[in-house]
DNA sequence: GCCAACGTTGGC
DNA sequence: GCCAACGTTGGC
């Protein structure tokens, strides 16, 4: 399977790209939406390249790269009662959220803010620019990764 | 903090 | 299965 890219979206009140610089790895947890969860659970591939989103950030824009490490697994955060992201109807032999983990790639020497995703010719494609796309894992085309990371002057480019 | 857009829930 | 009400996301 060829390599895939993916847009992923954190507030840095829960997690930052210096956190992940710091832990290395991370298990990408809590999403609760099906529309992603289905991304998680049947279209991550280990290997696949990730732009890591601050979101409700000042501004909000891509701030660096992830790689995944791990394919999709059960959320362990499903089970955990009195967890925020607990669920009642989940059980172990019947999952419902799934996770993925991430290993850190590179923060960039300068982030790329939404508006300037926004005004490149070449990224009017990208979900993330359109007005209220709230899904938290997005596919992204191998062209629109290269692309932000070229606007990030990420290493290699 | 506001509020528009979206996803989910639940009454019927 | 419809759809209104509600809760959440997330840019601004």
């Amino acid at each position: 399977m060829p390599k895939r890219y993916w847009l992923m979206k954190v507030e840095p009140s829960a997690y930052t790209i210096e956190d992940l610089a710091r832990d290395g790895t991370t298990g990408w947890e809590g999403v609760r939406n099906y529309q992603a969860r289905n991304f998680l659970r049947d279209a991550i591939q280990v290997g696949d390249g990730v732009l890591f989103y601050a979101s409700n950030a000042d501004p909000s824009g891509v701030v660096g790269l992830a790689e995944v490490v791990r394919a999709g697994y059960p959320d362990p955060l499903q089970f955990r009662r009195g967890h925020d992201y607990f669920d009642p109807k989940a059980a172990p032999d019947r999952p419902i959220w799934y996770s993925v983990d991430l290993a850190f790639a590179e923060r960039f020497p300068t982030m790329v803010p939404l508006a300037d995703l926004k005004a490149s010719p070449k990224l009017q494609t990208m979900m993330v620019i359109k007005r209220g796309a709230r899904l938290s894992v997005q596919p992204v085309t191998a062209v629109e990764f290269r692309e932000v990371c070229r606007m990030g002057r990420c290493a290699g480019s």
